[in-house]
DNA sequence: TGAATTTTGAAATGATTGTTTCAGAATTAT
DNA sequence: ATAATTCTGAAACAATCATTTCAAAATTCA
């Protein structure tokens, strides 16, 4: 029988992902990643295939990541108001934290409008953050905490896209007193 | 005295940001851009500059644009709660109408954080769009069509960032009625 | 027209790109 | 221990990268 590959690929992604996160896919070379990962590039294309591949797997990793991150989340809450606001503010803690800016966002941008198969994955994880959102506020709604006309679909849209310009302003601007103002402005403004 | 330079400098700016705009600046090779611009290596690096110099142009000639455009249409208007109605909505349409998304907003994430003069180009057209809403806004508040309490320039930095999330939701939805209706509730929500 | 000067085209630069090759080291079950 | 198999390291691959070189063509004013 024959040896075992002996690197941690999970371990091996979430470098990769760290590189691809901080100089984007075309700013990415097979070095920075081989450098990064501390493996050989043979043994990188023998096992997690080649540069598009690659970062197929760190988008995967990254949106996986997020969801799993997002179902434990919403357990800890007992009103579905509470848990919007909370979602929220998380949010915001979480552009201000890290100053590349959201990985899925910047993929979006950079790869995603000439890349349907990327495209269809950043795609998923938005899915996913808007039915969390939209079952949050028709839960909401039912409740009687939001209001009867209120549009859950196109309001969780509305939270998603607001936030999504939270990432640019922060990068631009790096004032978090900014981003957390605007939080609360969303929270005053939108949940009550 | 000797000739004088034969191509149209502004045109060909305009040629290479078209390019910029779709590729990116890593995703752009200077082949691309002598391509498109239609001119040799060597009068591109004896007028406009390298790859750098180039880009730094282009951003200059893409929000020069937009200043321009912006100055225009303010003066259409004579209610500035009609002027700000029209912007939201203006936004949605620029939205939807090219696929590629806001080249500021592009470069935002895939150049600027490591570089800090194209930063500091990005923020004085954020600081731009910033100023001129939330004159609107103070003028609208003033004339009691808006609130007393609105603090116009979080206001302002609200709308800017709720609009950029539009430029990615279009992306990965291509969906032209999501983005009018979220510029609809916009409009509904925080102008009335 | 002719001398002065600049732009231009094509080729060449060395560095870096993503990817492959392959011999030898490493690991396994017998 | 041995034979079978797989992983690994270093080098090599052609292609492309941004940039430079330089002689020839083009344009100017006198």
């Amino acid at each position: 029988m024959a040896r075992t590959v002996a690197f941690d690929q999970d371990q091996a992604i979430e470098k990769a992902l760290d590189v691809f996160w901080r100089k984007g896919y075309n700013g990415t070379s097979m070095r920075d990643l081989t450098d990064a990962m501390q493996i050989n590039s043979s043994s990188l294309y023998n096992t997690l295939g080649d540069k598009h591949q690659l970062f197929v797997q760190c988008i995967k990793h990254y949106t996986r990541k997020r969801r799993i991150l997002l179902e434990e989340r919403a357990k800890v809450f007992d009103s579905p108001q509470k848990a919007l606001e909370s979602f929220i503010h998380d949010v915001a803690d979480v552009v201000v934290k890290d100053a590349q800016g959201c990985f899925a966002i910047k993929t979006a941008f950079e790869v995603s409008p000439d890349n349907k198969g990327i495209q269809a994955l950043l795609k998923d994880d938005n899915d996913f953050t808007h039915t969390f959102l939209s079952k949050l506020i028709r839960e909401a709604v039912e409740q009687g905490v939001m209001k009867k006309d209120t549009d859950p679909d196109l309001l969780a849209d509305y939270i998603i896209s607001t936030y999504t310009g939270w990432y640019e302003l922060y990068i631009l601007h790096k004032d978090p007193a900014k981003i957390k103002q605007l939080a609360a402005f969303m929270v005053y403004h939108l949940l009550r």
